[in-house]
DNA sequence: CTGTATCCGTGAAGATACTG
DNA sequence: CAGTATCTTCACGGATACAG
C-alpha cells in the first residue's frame, strides 16, 4: 500500500473505532477480556475480539492464553505497542481538557 | 453525551476517516479546497466538505471565504486546533517509523 | 473554483445463538 | 469465560449531476 502521507500508516494501526480506547485501557496494565468489556459498555463481544485481533496482527497488543477452566485470556501492550504511548497520552489528556471546555459551555 | 473514558471526546473531534489527515496538512499552513483535494487523491469532494464542516463545528478549523470570482476558500487551523498539534505530530512521526519498519520486513 | 443534492451499493457493526 | 458463526441493518461514503 502506498500512503499519501505517513500519518495514514498510523491510522491503519489505531484508526479503528475502538482501538484507541482499548489501547488507553491497556496502558494501565494488562486486562482480561471480561474486564475490557466492563470498561467499554458500548462494545460488543464481536467488535472487541475483532479489534483485538487486528491490534495483535499489527504487533502492538499481546494475547496470552492461560490453559485452564474456565478459560482466561489476558491482553497487554507489546513493546512496540508502548511506542504509541506518546500519542495515546496526548489524546487522553486533550480529551480531558476538551470535556471540561464543553461542560463550561453548557453551563452558560 | 457521557464518555466512558475521556479519550472518546478526542475521537469525537478527530476520529473521522479523513480528519487527522486534513489536520496534518493544515499544520503546514492554510490550504485552499483544491489544494487539499490534490493532497488527498483518495477523498471525494463530498467527504472533504463534510469533514471540514465537522472540524469547523468543533472549532478546530477555520474557513475563510474570499468574495471573488472564481470563488476562493481557504482553510486553516484555529487557535484551538493548534492545541491538537502534539497529537498530530506524534501520529505523523510514528507513522514514518512504522512505514520504515514495514518496508524493512518486506525486504526480508 | 467551491459547494450542494441525490441516489445507491457496500461493508461496518449490532443482535443473537452456539461451541469449547 | 472467551470466542465463533450467522443474519440483518443502516449509515458511511462513492459516483454523479448540478448550482453559484
Amino acid at each position: 500500500m502506498a500512503y499519501n502521507i505517513p500519518v495514514e500508516a498510523t491510522l491503519d494501526v489505531i484508526g479503528g473505532k475502538w482501538k484507541v480506547v482499548i489501547m488507553c485501557h491497556l496502558i494501565k496494565g494488562e486486562r482480561r477480556t471480561s474486564e475490557l468489556k466492563k470498561l467499554m459498555p458500548g462494545i460488543t463481544q464481536k467488535m472487541l475480539t475483532q479489534q483485538l485481533r487486528e491490534l495483535e496482527a499489527d504487533g502492538v497488543v499481546n494475547r496470552t492464553v492461560f490453559d485452564q477452566v474456565p478459560p482466561k485470556v489476558v491482553y497487554s501492550l507489546t513493546e512496540y505497542g508502548w511506542s504509541l504511548r506518546p500519542i495515546l497520552d496526548a489524546m487522553c489528556s486533550w480529551g480531558e481538557g476538551h470535556i471540561a471546555l464543553i461542560e463550561k459551555e453548557v453551563a452558560n
